[in-house]
DNA sequence: AACTATTGGTTGTAAATGTAACTAACAAGC
DNA sequence: GCTTGTTAGTTACATTTACAACCAATAGTT
């Protein structure tokens, strides 16, 4: 069978984006995964907690995009390593706000400065210029509802 | 607890490059999913054969960057779906080479015009000089290794 | 108060994925 | 020929995820 030369995947943005985000995340997860036995789910529950905040799940789910099922999931197994607790809501205790430990805040402290360190080394790869119009197309993007 | 305001998960790049790339994936599969109940790598499959010609299988885990075992899979599954057959190398009888049907064209040129026209979509919202360096940044990071 | 709807969250089960072990075919050295 | 090694690909099993059903607490309606 021939071959098509008017499209090829690298061109395809759902592909390229996924390849480079699935070489970004691969890398930077032996940090949470190797030091901390950590999924990837768990880092960024952590994250948002880290930098949003203490909050209940459902604010992650909204924050993150992430299916409340799996930030449930995460929750147990984060408060299994001792690096949040949930509190109940004497007015409501249908919520329970969740707040890293001190243990977590540690762990967050580590984290956060490695990402730091990550971001800025992805980022010495590019101009400024570059790197401002990559942020701010993938922001669009990541927002993106195209139709429908 | 308080929140930090040094740095936030949108400007971590390996989360905003996946929110980004979850968006539109979730967003095109769809045309896939829905009209062919194919999966993410069965599609991937289908679209490397499509645009580079018959190969194996060991040749689309090496373009695409996928593991073997998902790929034998996906090749399994869409031999079951007649979308593509496997001929064995005479010379070498560990080979076979993965061609498509005529089943399997129809369904790649169909899904290859929806990639196209979700791309143009996508890249609508943007200025070409954006979507040139988004697209050199994104190749850049999708082959990319840091330290190590 | 009783009845329904909604909301936050968990749990059960099936599907999908990752990892390692395995098979079969070939290659290279002896 | 017979080991040993390598390569292409599959299979088995354990982990992770998705989807739906579920439970408990609250809000809204009558």
């Amino acid at each position: 069978m021939r071959r098509n030369s008017e499209f090829n995947p690298q061109d395809f943005l759902p592909y390229l984006l996924n390849q480079a985000a699935e070489a970004l995340s691969l890398e930077f997860q032996r940090h949470y995964r190797g030091q901390y036995g950590m999924l990837r789910t768990e880092w960024r529950v952590l994250f948002h907690l880290g930098c949003y905040g203490d909050m209940t799940a459902k604010e992650i789910c909204d924050r993150a995009g992430l299916h409340k099922t799996k930030v449930s999931r995460a929750v147990a197994a984060l408060q299994a390593k001792r690096i949040l607790t949930r509190r109940e809501l004497e007015r409501d205790r249908r919520h329970a706000i969740l707040q890293l430990t001190a243990k977590g805040q540690g762990v967050f402290a580590e984290l956060s400065r490695a990402a730091h360190a990550f971001d800025s080394e992805v980022r010495a790869s590019m101009t400024p210029e570059e790197a401002e119009i990559l942020h701010s197309c993938l922001i669009r993007i990541a927002g993106f509802e195209i139709g429908k």
